[in-house]
RNA sequence: GGUCCAGUAGCUCAGUUGGAUUAGAGCAGCAGCCUUCUAAGCUGCGGGUCACAGGUUCGAGCCCUGUCUGGAUCACCA
């Protein structure tokens, strides 16, 4: 089934090829949709035309709407401004288009079929030394959202995540909560298993430069402080020990990691995501070793004289890049080999997407070649989802100097706020407290998802956590609020027994109406776009003016009073619609929707 | 220093492959709208040299070049 631009584009070709002999590809057709301060709803720009025509741009555009107008029935005037041939077309068309929006369940979804691609997308990949914080969450929420929107594409989507359970940075905290952590456990203390690790790996590097400082007292330079610390070989010797599979170690090692995994499923189930399949770096980094060392053998990296292993990558006009370090123990590239090498074992995998900073762009530039060279007929086709840092109004988040804003808490925060403002707001008291708090919890996370997936994902973005997260405005909530208003009324319309068949010809609709249903029509589009593009935002900036436009039809025009049959039905139909759409769209982004608010 | 990314209102952000006299939202500020379908809403006002300078063309916030500013990265860290 064509859509009205369809038809216009391949009747504009043919007009063009009539009039003017020119054979014209459709993509240069250009069509917009008509400027709010002029008449019509869809625009031709008839500029690029013009070498064709050979005449100038109001004749041409008068020549092309005359046609039109003539040819397609759904085109019902036609108006010339300079350039721009501006098209109405009937209300009947845009009716019937509501129609068959309203008698399909999930417009703008489509379903994978046997024959769909398969995507594979990792996200949120995080160390088991220190909990989720801002930033994670951001990246959580984008691999999610991107998740969805592939799926809503017709893709197959596996989502993925690589948990970095092992070396030197995780036998920090194990071996500070051995030294100083007197048997101190989750249950002991009460406190989540994340949590209680992170403070262990922050207490290290505090005795770590407690260390440093008494012996640059003693006069040693920094980097001899540094190669003498006691500590810090210590902690070697465990690494150590770990990959020679040590039982004490080991064990010391699952029991810390249990904590944390503990700590961060509880973190995931809040925040809302969840994945198909999880990789440990700890059953992939000997994978990545093998084919590191394969690689080796075959010619495409060379041995170094300490016995490092590196790939030589000048001739793509990058760096030398070590895969293995000279007592044979692995780097973060070499998990991301292996990492991958499994996965292209365990699935058939047509598009693998990484949700990964944009701080590793040289990382996954590298990874991508040397995957390549490994013979990895998809590494060149890796595709790095890059998104930009979370930043704080004074810059970046610094452990040391405790501005980390902890996902938990800032989770937490925010369903306090929506309790607050929702017990204010007195709509809910014939709720169970049950209940309300669901709706509290829906609102809070709502109003946090909308708030990082409506900015670009490739900007950095500001985040103050002085000033909570708004529930007004351009928020999730706002959208959410409309949703519910839609509800509200959709339940009034069911109590007074009213159904919401239309008769077409028994309304005229107003400009406004037929700009939100044109408005509702879009989301197909936008649905198409944001995977395309890789943007939850454009989801989210469509589904906030989608609400909004609805607010002001909601104020401009009577629903269920003061209105005759007809018309009636038909905006209820239309709301509903509208409610249909921004349920879909938040759940694209990971937000769901309450029904009352 | 090399490479990459960004710079739009006081603040946070939109701005679809270049398109219409007046570059849009929200927040913050000011002024209105609840006996009427949910006021977490709606309406109005003020607020801009789209970092700067050139260039490309019928037309540039968008494309090209240079400059300035900020960030990331170029580790035997992950």
């Amino acid at each position: 089934m064509m859509t009205i631009e369809q038809k216009i584009e391949e009747a504009v070709v043919a007009i063009v090829k009539e009039k003017y002999g020119v054979e014209l590809p459709v993509s240069q057709v250009q069509l917009q949709k008509t400027k709010k301060e002029f008449d019509g709803d869809i625009t031709l720009v008839v500029f690029p035309l013009l070498r064709h025509s050979k005449k100038n741009p109001e004749t041409t555009a008068e020549e092309i709407g005359e046609i039109l107008k003539a040819q397609l029935s759904e085109i019902s005037g036609y108006n010339v401004v300079k350039g721009f041939l501006n098209l109405s077309v009937a209300s009947s068309y845009w009716l019937g288009e509501l129609l068959k929006v309203s008698e399909n369940e999930h417009y703008g979804i489509e379903k994978a079929t046997d024959d769909s691609e398969l995507v594979m997308i990792e996200y949120s990949s995080p160390n088991t030394n220190k909990p989720l914080h801002l930033g994670h969450i951001r990246n959580n929420l984008l691999g999610y959202s991107l998740s969805k929107i592939f799926e809503a594409n017709g893709y197959k989507v596996v989502k993925t995540n690589i948990v970095n359970d092992r070396g030197i940075h995780i036998c920090k905290s194990m071996y500070a909560w051995q030294r100083w952590g007197n048997g101190e456990t989750p249950e002991s203390t009460g406190q989540k298993g994340d949590k209680l690790v992170g403070d262990y790996y922050v207490k290290f590097d505090q005795e770590y430069k407690k260390e440093l400082a008494e012996l640059q007292e003693k006069g040693l330079s920094k980097a001899e402080a540094e190669a003498q610390s006691q500590i810090m070989k210590d902690v070697r010797e465990m690494l150590l020990k770990w990959e020679a599979k040590d039982k004490e170690v080991r064990e010391l090692w699952e029991k810390m990691n249990n904590w944390v995994y503990d700590g961060f499923d509880v973190t995931y189930k809040q925040l809302g995501v969840d994945f198909d399949k999880i990789y440990y770096e700890s059953d992939t980094y000997l994978v990545g070793r093998d084919e590191v060392l394969r690689g080796l053998n075959e010619g495409f990296f060379f041995k170094k004289e300490d016995g490092s292993v590196w790939a030589d990558l000048t001739e793509e006009g990058l760096d030398e890049k070590i895969l293995l370090r000279a007592d044979g123990t692995s780097v973060y590239m070499t998990q991301d080999i292996g990492t991958a090498q499994l996965r292209f074992k365990d699935y058939d995998i047509d598009k693998m997407i990484y949700v990964v900073g944009n701080e590793q762009n040289y990382h996954f530039k590298v990874l991508s070649i040397i995957l390549d060279k490994l013979g990895f007929d998809w590494g060149k086709e890796l595709q790095h989802f890059s998104y930009g840092m979370v930043e704080l109004p004074e810059g970046k988040m610094k452990s040391r100097e405790g501005t980390v804003v902890d996902a938990d808490d800032l989770m937490a925060d925010m369903i306090d706020t929506a309790r607050k403002m929702s017990e204010e707001l007195g709509k809910l008291e014939d709720y169970s407290q049950q209940e309300a708090e669901k709706v509290y919890e829906t609102i809070a996370l709502g109003a946090l998802k909308y708030f990082m997936l409506k900015v670009d994902p490739r900007k950095n973005m500001t985040f103050n956590p002085k000033e909570s997260i708004d529930f007004n405005g351009n928020t999730g909530p706002f959208i959410q609020y409309t949703y519910a208003r839609i509800q509200s009324l959709l339940r009034k319309a069911k109590e007074e027994g009213i159904d919401l068949s239309i008769d077409s010809d028994s309304i005229s609709p107003d400009e406004r109406e037929l700009h939100l249903v044109q408005e509702v029509l879009d989301f197909k589009t936008i649905v198409k776009s944001a995977c395309t593009e890789s943007s939850p935002a454009l989801i989210a900036n469509y589904v906030y003016s989608l609400a909004k436009e609805f607010n002001q039809f909601y104020h401009e025009f009577p629903i269920l009073k003061d209105v005759e049959e007809h018309p009636m039905k038909f905006r209820l139909l239309l709301s509903e619609q509208v409610g249909k759409v921004i349920k879909e769209g938040m759940g694209l982004l990971g937000a769901g929707v309450p029904d009352r608010m």
